[in-house]
DNA sequence: GATGAAACGATCATTTA
DNA sequence: TAAATGATCGTTTCATC
């Protein structure tokens, strides 16, 4: 790990700006920041080099894609050892209908985030891909009616108003 | 709505590579998918317009942002009706912890996923926030060990060793 | 879908505060 | 130590084929 980084008001106002709009090039970011292309040029690549700016991605519309329906699969695997939790995630991450993969501290072991066609193809997940494994003890699948992404994580203690 | 876009090979190629790495260039991307630069950007601002990439986002390491715990609150918003759950989610959206939100059919109506300070951090938003407001009727927390986003989201029926 | 040229932005060495 | 300047280099973008 890179030793931590005192971020100050510029770093933090480049991480909001960065993570509402990941495409806003170098000079446009430098002006709403109030710096030089170039010092914010060394900024952002200090943040990402301390590793607080951990990747670029663009976001996709499942819908368009063809993937209309949203559902968490919360499972339980038994027994939760590590011969068996490693294959298991390895397993859910692999299939294209997974989004989100979470590990869990509660009832219910893993939460599932997967994007499918339809209602059909979503059964035919839960029974032919799930509860068809021995170490899947339980599946409980809710569907997912809206999901909302908050715009930017900040460090605790800032005021947004004050950027 | 803009109408369906049929997607061919090359279209879900550039999917595939912006959804990892979303900071490739255009000469690069173009040079993947096996297209001149100029054809290659035509073909992302076809995807762009047509809303299938919705945005561009860096990621950030909640870690190194001071928010090193992350849990999941399953929230029960009674009455279930507009008038409570509109301003419901607005106050879940504008808080600082939170990074993402799903409404759900299932016993839980939402799901907040939060990144906190510390575990005293984590029940003041529970008991502060969450558990003094009259429209929530019930909050589980359960804190997560890990979480995974699968690499990228393509059309159904798409074999990825293929591209 | 490709080419090629013009316009623009990223980047870095250097200078300044 | 941190930021700005200015020149160079590479990329984006668009008219044209």
């Amino acid at each position: 790990m890179t030793p931590d980084l005192k971020l100050d008001t510029t770093d933090i106002k480049i991480l909001a700006a960065l993570q509402n709009n990941g495409r806003i090039n170098n000079k446009d970011l430098a002006a709403t920041v109030h710096l030089a292309p170039s010092t914010c040029l060394e900024r952002v690549n200090r943040l990402r080099r301390a590793g607080i700016i951990t990747g670029h991605r663009v976001e996709v519309d499942p819908e368009k894609l063809g993937r209309p329906l949203e559902a968490l699969l919360f499972l339980q695997v038994r027994p939760h050892k590590r011969p068996l939790v490693d294959p298991f995630v390895e397993f859910v991450l692999s299939q294209p209908e997974t989004r989100y993969l979470y590990h869990l501290a509660g009832p219910e072991d893993f939460l599932v985030h997967v994007a499918v066609e339809s209602a059909n193809d979503l059964q035919r997940i839960v029974l032919d891909k799930y509860t068809a494994r021995d170490e899947i003890a339980l599946v409980r699948t809710n569907l997912v009616f809206q999901r909302w992404n908050r715009a930017s994580l900040l460090p605790p203690g800032i005021d947004p108003a004050q950027l």
